[in-house]
DNA sequence: CACCATGTTCCTTG
DNA sequence: CCAAGGAACATGGT
């Protein structure tokens, strides 16, 4: 599902498919993606507005939407959470179980399916003000990194996971990027030294960089009415093996060996969710 | 049945 | 006020 390069990949996917659209209708089978604004006003502004384009911050997409007119526009925001899909249909097909939103346009229907519901579909933006700096942007920047982790008393690994500090990084790219830096993610954020956060700045922005550039390269099934669908897959189910989790070096592989020394990969847990290393390319000294 | 899961928010504690 | 930790959210896969 989805980090940043997921939703960057699903943004390219999208804008050709919806920019320039109208929406003519507006579903909502399950409310609660949409807090906290009410379904009464989500239908007022949607329907009959024009969806004038589609960016991304972190994780977050932004639908720019223009209503009907003398209005000004509005932006739509939308997250997928854990497990939230985005897609187009036609017009007939039947829609998957779990569909929380459907949007009917000119030919076919945008549908926002999401099986546990963390995601949201809402005109309510304000969580996109909290975010840190655009991680493949130059607002990036070493000065502002460092700082930011000066302060910190949390493992490294933890810290990469709060949007405050960077935005688009999730539990995968967290331990991928760690891994490429070859920083222990027990180290603790504040004790990085200058080489340290360099590297591992670099390795962010390389980490997600080539994992869009990957998905931009793999041809996907969007669809969103298939068991293996997408890249939205993760993990190491048979078949179809996209090579996308092949490109994962650490996460989801405990006891296979590195890929660099050959040592087994370790699974540990930290706030409360799985980290994955090498505990000698990345030792804790 | 038990445990695990790509994320964010809210509440509590220090 | 701020940082950090943990539960909650809801469903499905193994």
């Amino acid at each position: 599902m989805p980090e940043l390069p997921e939703v960057e990949i699903l943004l390219r996917h999208l804008r050709p498919l919806i920019q320039g659209e109208r929406i003519r209708s507006v579903e909502v089978r399950r409310t609660k993606v949409l807090t906290p604004t009410s379904p009464r006003q989500f239908r007022r502004v949607l329907v009959g507005a024009k969806i004038v384009g589609i960016t991304r911050r972190g994780k977050y997409l932004l639908f720019k939407l223009c209503p009907k007119r003398g209005h000004p526009p509005v932006t739509l925001l939308g997250h997928l959470g854990m497990t939230g899909r985005m897609f187009l249909a036609r017009t007939g097909d039947r829609l998957p179980k779990h569909t929380a939103v459907v949007l009917g346009l000119r030919r076919g229907k945008f549908i926002y399916q999401d099986t546990r519901y963390f995601g949201r579909l809402t005109l309510d933006i304000s969580a996109v003000a909290k975010l840190g700096p655009e991680p493949l942007s130059a607002d990036f920047d070493g000065a502002g990194f460092t700082q930011a982790l000066k302060r910190s008393r949390q493992a490294i690994k933890v810290k990469l996971l709060d949007q405050t500090l960077v935005a688009g990084i999730g539990n995968i790219y967290a331990s991928e990027a760690l891994f490429r830096a070859r920083i222990s993610p027990r180290l603790l954020a504040g004790r990085l030294n200058a080489a340290q956060v360099r590297r591992l700045r670099r390795a962010i922005r390389a980490v997600l960089a080539e994992a869009v550039a990957c998905g931009s390269t793999v041809p996907m099934n969007l669809g969103g009415n298939r068991k293996n669908d997408g890249f939205f897959h993760f993990g190491h189910s048979a078949g179809t093996t996209d090579f996308y989790e092949e490109r994962l070096r650490v996460y989801d592989r405990e006891g296979e060996p590195c890929w660099k020394c050959g040592a087994p990969i370790k699974r540990i847990v930290q706030a409360a969710r799985s980290t994955f290393f090498c505990p000698i390319c990345q030792r804790a000294n």
